[in-house]
DNA sequence: AGATTAAGTTAGGCAACACTAACTTAATCG
DNA sequence: CGATTAAGTTAGTGTTGCCTAACTTAATCT
């Protein structure tokens, strides 16, 4: 018996390892729809940086193995094994992430990359003694939730930073992970989790926000400040007008 | 720009990632040939458990790529090139070991495995600090010599305890680390890298061999004492005759 | 409603890898 | 030396995944 390859058959209720493209195309899927909505077959391509031909192509294959429900023209939802799967490959992902930094002293801006080819490659035991060996993280380096072993996770929407009012003090909880130049800016100016700040104003017409990040002053710009999700501290609510 | 597979061209001189198959193919042809004996078709068809029809196909590639020598019917010879490649992939497997291993309490019959596959998406930056956090190691669990970052590889030859004679005493150096029963057994009989022994007697025709280790008697058959390399004590080296 | 445009699809290829079946080369033995 | 056998090769196929080019569907705008 020579082939074994990983071959998916439609009849397949066990956990074959599934290619990483399809973990890749499952993982996108599940962030472009939040995990139910309808997600486009260009938005797919863009996020995987694929041609939408490519796509076609493959959503339906991974509608004939159960992943997803796809009408032609319609775009196309996830399954319940398909979000079981994306939130296991997330799961992977985000232990990863943190395991690198909290052990490895990896440094924020790039924990995604290696997570991202790692995922496709660890074990669930090797996860598990990952996570079991920083204790057992909630969240990934940039905040995300991490899901839990059976597959749950906290969907919590925040706000973002360009969508606090000024006077408004906050925590930072959680920030985009995938831009490495971002990131180092980001901790340059000490904007990470766990962070508090105040926004001092807003500029208006896409202006400035200015901050007070740990005690220091500095400002930035909309478009960064909307990669940057926060909790509004409810003990400095008050304005300052 | 969408094609960015990793495509292998013949003018790469540069460090392009290769596929996993490529690795695979390459570390098994150092591991049958020593890194520079020629190497049969068949020999590596068995060792990755393919058809020797599918060897015939990625060795002319692979000669194309200018990782072997190849004439057909007669074998396969690594390039320097292709000698490198497999040495880095070596030193990949054996870090990750090592790490597995020493850092994360993973069970030395299964690290293996787990290496097999993250081999071939760790980043060099990953492995060196795998490498970094347990202390640069020289050897994997099962007492393989790791590569150096450089391409160094200790290549000495050792006896294997089949091989030794009633009365030595010997250090086990290294055991082989592929069948995860065997190394259970072994570890089991407190036979691992570092362990000291002393032959206490050969039965004739293939019979057991017994043993005294950490002053326990026991007694295992020749196939396996062949897969356990020891080096001869010096201070015991008097038979008991 | 008809035309334009954006989104999505099919058709046709290609590269990597694997397989089976059938053939060829090399080695060996009487 | 010719025949058998072992080793290795070619030919033809299939799957995964990706591409480009050309077409179709759906949405939108006047």
């Amino acid at each position: 018996m020579k082939g074994k390859r990983p071959h998916l058959s439609i009849t397949d209720s066990s956990e074959e390892p599934l290619t990483g493209a399809v973990e890749d195309y499952l993982k996108a899927i599940y962030a472009l729809g939040r995990g139910s909505v309808s997600v486009a077959t260009n938005d797919i391509a863009q996020r995987l940086d694929l041609t939408p031909a490519s796509v076609s192509g493959m959503v339906r294959r991974l509608a004939g193995h159960g992943f997803l429900s796809y009408e032609r023209y319609r775009g196309v939802t996830l399954t319940d094994l398909g979000r079981r799967a994306a939130l296991r490959t997330l799961r992977r992902h985000r232990v990863i992430e943190a395991y690198l930094s909290g052990a490895l002293n990896y440094p924020w801006d790039r924990v995604h990359a290696e997570a991202e080819r790692l995922e496709h490659a660890a074990s669930d035991e090797l996860v598990d003694r990952m996570a079991a060996a920083i204790g057992e993280p909630l969240t990934d380096p940039h905040g995300a939730p991490i899901p839990s072993r059976e597959g749950d996770m906290d969907e919590t929407e925040y706000l973002s930073l360009a969508e606090l009012g000024a006077g408004y003090g906050a925590r930072v909880v959680r920030v985009s992970d995938e831009d490495p130049e971002m990131l180092r800016y980001l901790g340059e100016l000490q904007i990470m989790p766990g962070a508090e700040l105040i926004v001092i104003s807003k500029a208006p017409y896409e202006g400035p926000i200015a901050l007070a990040v740990s005690g220091t002053m500095l400002a930035i710009g909309p478009q960064l400040a909307s990669q940057v999700m926060v909790e509004p501290l409810t003990d400095l609510e008050a304005p300052a007008h």
